[in-house]
DNA sequence: AGGTGTGAACCCCTTCACAGCT
DNA sequence: AGCTGTGAAGGGGTTCACACCT
């Protein structure tokens, strides 16, 4: 179901355009999937489409956000006001999206206090008393990684049963914590490894069109 | 072949704590895998292994980076220094795990110029220029949603074959071209579901111990 | 005894192909 | 005629379990 929130999305582009009807193939194409697989996945959600027409843009739309949970606000806390934190703090997107920066955290005293669109750093102690106060369940860490897993204990302590980890560790919650993990290295160096594969395949075999080695070379 | 740098991670924190043997059990912990499955992707590399002792840490380490292509450095060019863009351009973390960044590009005037980290902002018109100078194959797009596939065509254009977009679009590129995509809104909505369930499990049941509904209603 | 390397079973997800509805 | 919803086939990755090496 990881795929729903990118259908959503696909959906409102649809919306911004005007169309108000759309068939799996379309969907599919803008959501950047075989259009097999968008119709099964929609099929677990109801039978939304009309068959000889398609889907009802709006309609689905909202079906799609109820099945997601967006038609609330989630209040969320970000952990580590460092650059990557500010920039999230900063980030007007979270808004439009379902999502809503409640608490910022940090334990650098020149942190603490400043403010980041119209939130006031406090300091990680304050946790609990914020997560309770705003009756948040999510939390982002984007501390440096070797405090990241304490500040996970302490988010999972203070109530918070999803975890959106960007700092470079691997965190263990108890089981019922909900954890996803975003690296930036990791990514690059994947990317890295496709990169090496294909001047490796370049150099074996010159004659080869780039394309066509590529096609080889890729997963 | 996506654990691999997840794999090094673990390897380079183990070399740190001074550990210079490690057992697929012991790597599979500090990785948060399936022992099996690390055994299993180890084995596609060679036989680094050593029966009833285990991995030599440090050779594995080299290994790894060897296959992954981080034994040299590969350039990248940031496109779009929002906030995040910005943090990006800010990280240390960068040099330290195989990547320089080597260009910043950007269409506003007031970011035109701008230095970070050393590296000084210039005008995408430049893209081109800068790829062939630094020999750049690695993008990051960080730029709005709706400019990110002209931002793709243009990487692509200028000789770039591989591309981590941050931005909120789907983004196609020729065959040959690899793309890689991480979405916070995303990855916060995915949260969100498994959230939502949480609540409506404890609602159907309330008798339910939390630990137990989400291990049913998790994955 | 301890632990790797790996065949084999297993499971889940993807894709095909088409029946059936509008 | 067109497109959805879905059974069935297919494929890839994970896990088990153990032979084999040190």
């Amino acid at each position: 179901m990881a795929r729903l929130p990118v259908y959503l999305r696909a959906l409102t582009l649809l919306i911004e355009r005007g169309v108000a009807t759309a068939s799996s193939e379309d969907l599919a194409v803008a959501a950047g999937v075989n259009s097999a697989k968008l119709r099964k996945d929609l099929s677990y959600l109801g039978s939304y489409g009309t068959r000889g027409v398609g889907y009802d843009v709006e309609y689905l739309r909202y079906q799609i956000a109820r099945e997601i949970g967006l038609t609330q606000d989630w209040p969320v806390a970000i952990v580590g006001l460092g650059n990557l934190g500010q920039a999230l703090a900063n980030y007007a997107g979270f808004g439009t999206r379902g999502f809503r920066v409640a608490a910022l955290l940090d334990v650098d005293p020149d942190r603490i206090g400043r403010d980041f669109g119209g939130v006031v750093v406090r300091h990680l102690d304050e946790l609990a008393d914020l997560v309770d106060e705003h009756d948040i369940s999510i939390g982002v860490v984007t501390t440096p990684g070797p405090v990241a897993q304490q500040v996970a204990d302490r988010l999972v302590g203070s109530g918070v049963t999803s975890i959106l980890n960007f700092a470079p560790a691997v965190i263990t919650v108890p089981s019922g914590v909900d954890v996803r993990k975003v690296d930036l290295s990791i990514e690059l160096q994947i990317l890295a490894y496709h990169e090496q594969r294909k001047s490796m395949a370049g150099a074996l075999h010159p004659g080869l069109d780039i394309d066509v080695v590529a096609q080889v070379v890729a997963p």
